[in-house]
DNA sequence: CAATACTTGTGAACGTTTGCACGAAGTGTG
DNA sequence: CACACTTCGTGCAAACGTTCACAAGTATTG
């Protein structure tokens, strides 16, 4: 897939870098990116059993290069050990702290067609750190029960968001609806909105947006395929 | 959403540089990923009926600067026309024949569970541009009639694939045989891969593969969430 | 416990991408 | 048809991101 993201220069221990000493460091969004990539490798080397890694093995395992993963890693901390590499369990767990990963979001979702249907079915979301707590649509859904939870109606959103302090919305509606719904998202106080629907949704500053785009994702891979041959 | 993308610095027309005159210049692949939203702002620009736009409205309308936009179609042509902007209908036909999306392409989706059937049944594909041409599964689906074309099993991807000379794969399957189903995608021949499997595909340079993360995508931006207030 | 091997973290070099700013080319009006 | 206005396409420079390469620290071996 492909992403249109509204880039964020970082912010958030933006101590204003007085200088010298240790000053908190810009961190760029490439890199806060990255670092779920880092976190799944590893998990993976967890799973086979692997308790350390050095840089040169994990870039593999991603299909990056060492230097990257170690200056990645090199602007939030000194997690690894010369001579010896990374222990996978502290890793994880730094990045968890890195990403507020070590405690539970609950989020909005809004749309309940058969993309929505999708996600809240998705098993692969890692239980304790993602919660769906409200489903918004609004059609003859409403009303439902999904999961121990009642289909609220879309009028509610900014309310219901307001009442459980959800701060990460999931946008799974048809775009012609899709603005309004941020809108009302972050009236609601969500500042993280991962959208579906194809179009440039508009937000604050301090409201990070990241849309899943296959389609548009498929459009800028034809561009590749070499056609010559039959 | 977020996209790990196998980064490719763009390969296509590549006659190399001869030097001097019109030689086709390397067209970074960041350009390309912005193409489809291009086409998206335009798109909507005609459905309210505009036919001409200038790169400083274009670039409001998508939340980036005039200058980027105008750099970015450069890179294939001189689309525009001084003093008056560039033509709708026309532009959008140049970034179509850029793009390969002059034509219908056939594509093939592996995994139909919640996540097959939500794409299956999405409306937004753009008809005549992407066409589900073979769905594959394991289970009981198998044998079932969907959109007119059965559902067929996994083990003959390869084949059928490489009978029906689809070259755009889309994999929809839990993630510990998202590899193998790759690897047998591109042996039927395939050439571009959009994932949903949140691991690193691996795959030969001539296959672009585009990973569709949206769990990524809200693991990286709690990373943003300002959690002091309440 | 000295010598060898390994691997991190990072300063500096490099490559890529973005944005500024302006010449050239077009439009429109009286 | 001359002049004022608009907007593109692009040379250049700044900003940004990646990679190299190595000093410094840690492990291992005889």
């Amino acid at each position: 897939m492909m992403a249109v993201e509204t880039a964020r220069p970082a912010q958030p221990p933006a101590s204003n870098r007085t200088n010298g000493d240790a000053g908190e460091l810009e961190i760029p969004d490439v890199v806060v990116r990255r670092l779920p990539i880092y976190l799944r490798a590893l998990d993976a080397l967890t799973a086979h059993g692997v308790a350390s890694v050095n840089s040169e093995e994990l870039a593999a395992a991603i299909g990056v290069t060492a230097a990257q993963i170690r200056r990645d890693l090199s602007y939030f901390g000194r997690f690894g050990k010369q001579g010896k590499g990374y222990d996978i369990h502290l890793l994880t767990g730094e990045i968890h702290r890195i990403l507020k990963l070590d405690r539970s979001w609950n989020v909005a979702l809004v749309g309940y067609g058969n993309l929505g249907q999708a996600i809240v079915h998705y098993g692969g979301f890692v239980p304790t750190t993602f919660n769906i707590a409200a489903i918004f649509d609004r059609n003859d859904t409403v009303g439902q029960i999904v999961n121990g939870i009642e289909v609220n109606d879309s009028r509610d959103i900014a309310t219901v968001v307001r009442e459980l302090g959800i701060r990460i919305g999931i946008i799974a509606v048809p775009e012609v609806s899709a603005q309004q719904i941020a809108d009302q998202l972050i009236e609601g106080g969500v500042s993280a909105i991962v959208t579906y629907a194809p179009i440039v949704i508009k937000a604050p500053e301090h409201v990070t947006v990241r849309e899943v785009d296959p389609i548009g994702a498929m459009q800028s891979m034809t561009y590749y395929i070499d056609d010559s041959a039959g």
